[in-house]
DNA sequence: CGCCCATGTTACCGATCTGTAACGTCCGGA
DNA sequence: TCCGGACGTTACAGATCGGTAACATGGGCG
């Protein structure tokens, strides 16, 4: 064995790594339940029982990828500070337009969401993954709208939130020509409306999306 | 047999539309992968038999379900036009508490976009309802935007249907208690501002939701 | 060298799924 | 009364699923 599993020196990836990228990919593709087990292992160049030996089931499996998916929005954060340091209102603004960015790639980003629907009981270890990383997003938005000097900063918060999310989803039924297309200039329209309300109209800043 | 499968006589529901709805009952239950059509047919009361010669199979169920659910739509905007006659600002207030009324329900009012997620083949039957659909309820709401005198109308009635699909959407994952709860503040907000930059501030009616 | 451990391979279990075949039953209309 | 069609029941086929057991292999490290 190689000598720490943090520190891989070895050239290609190891199975668990392969097992949790491929089987993000093909929940993508075919849903979580649209796709077993073997053809995860297969697709990723292992086999079922090094699957079992990393995860002890399938479940386990869908939590790990969805926290590995929750995981890349960290790096996202703290891009955002450090692009803009000290000025949270452009901060804000490329929030907007990077989110906007993920949600177009094929990811979409809505894995979790996802899993949300697909699995609806309420005690299963993906949903609390889910909880958690909405929770936090959320939390982060607010203070980053409250840094801004909007008044009501859980109120844009939430709508560019919920915004974000009906553009995500509406991508996904709609394909990526609909109202999802437009979701920068919605947005930017919702913070302009929300800083003219706190009396600092700032920059005028327009960016029209679509 | 009955003289005409429209004018059921019967007091007892037909085994075809108890189908039907114990299928969506279940579907939002335990999500449409997660229940077979003998679950289905069983607590339907009657067997899979019946169920496979009323459809062909479990796909076309699926879609048949889902043109049910959204022929729900019909007699809300029916509704809509009838208890604001003329009044078309009026059915766009009226339109966001309804719907928010209607997302709050344990349906939810979700579940084409919970089969856009569970049946991501392009070619899948229920993928042209939720497609046909979701244009048709946009073009709706875009009319009565444009009618209730709102300048950039397609961009309001993307702005509310996002809105309304992310709520949906984030009470699915987070529960009732999100920022789904605060829709119709969210929305209305939303609507006083583009209304404002009409020109036409209207009302000022201020509904808060939450 | 020789041990250990991660991995690969094969086979298998029981459960569940969609979908079908064959046959019995019952009721409404002619 | 009799016939046809809708409905119920049982059994089954074929496939796939999640998960496990047993064993072979191969490479890194002492």
């Amino acid at each position: 064995m190689m000598g720490n599993d943090e520190l891989v020196s070895c050239c290609v990836k190891r199975p668990r790594e392969r097992i949790i990228e491929m089987a993000q990919l093909l929940f993508r593709k075919h849903g979580i339940r649209g796709v077993g087990v073997d053809a995860i292992a297969e697709e990723a160049g292992t086999n079922k029982m090094t699957l079992y030996r990393h995860f002890g089931s399938k479940d386990e499996l869908i939590a790990e990828c969805l926290r590995e998916t929750a995981r890349t929005a960290d790096p996202f954060w703290r891009d955002l500070e450090q692009n803009f340091p000290g000025d949270p209102l452009a901060q804000l603004h490329e929030w907007v337009r990077a989110v906007a960015s993920y949600a177009s790639m094929e990811a979409g980003g809505c894995d979790l969401v996802t899993a949300a629907f697909e699995l609806p009981e309420p005690d299963h270890p993906a949903r609390q993954v889910v909880e958690a990383f909405k929770h936090e997003q959320r939390q982060k938005l607010v203070g980053l709208c409250r840094k801004a000097g909007i008044e009501e900063a859980e109120k844009l918060a939430d709508t560019l939130g919920l915004l974000l999310e009906g553009a995500r989803v509406n991508r996904r039924s709609v394909g990526p020509d609909g109202p999802s297309a437009r979701f920068v200039a919605l947005a930017e329209a919702v913070i302009a409306s929300f800083s003219a309300a706190s009396g600092k109209v700032g920059e005028e800043r327009q960016v029209e999306g679509a």
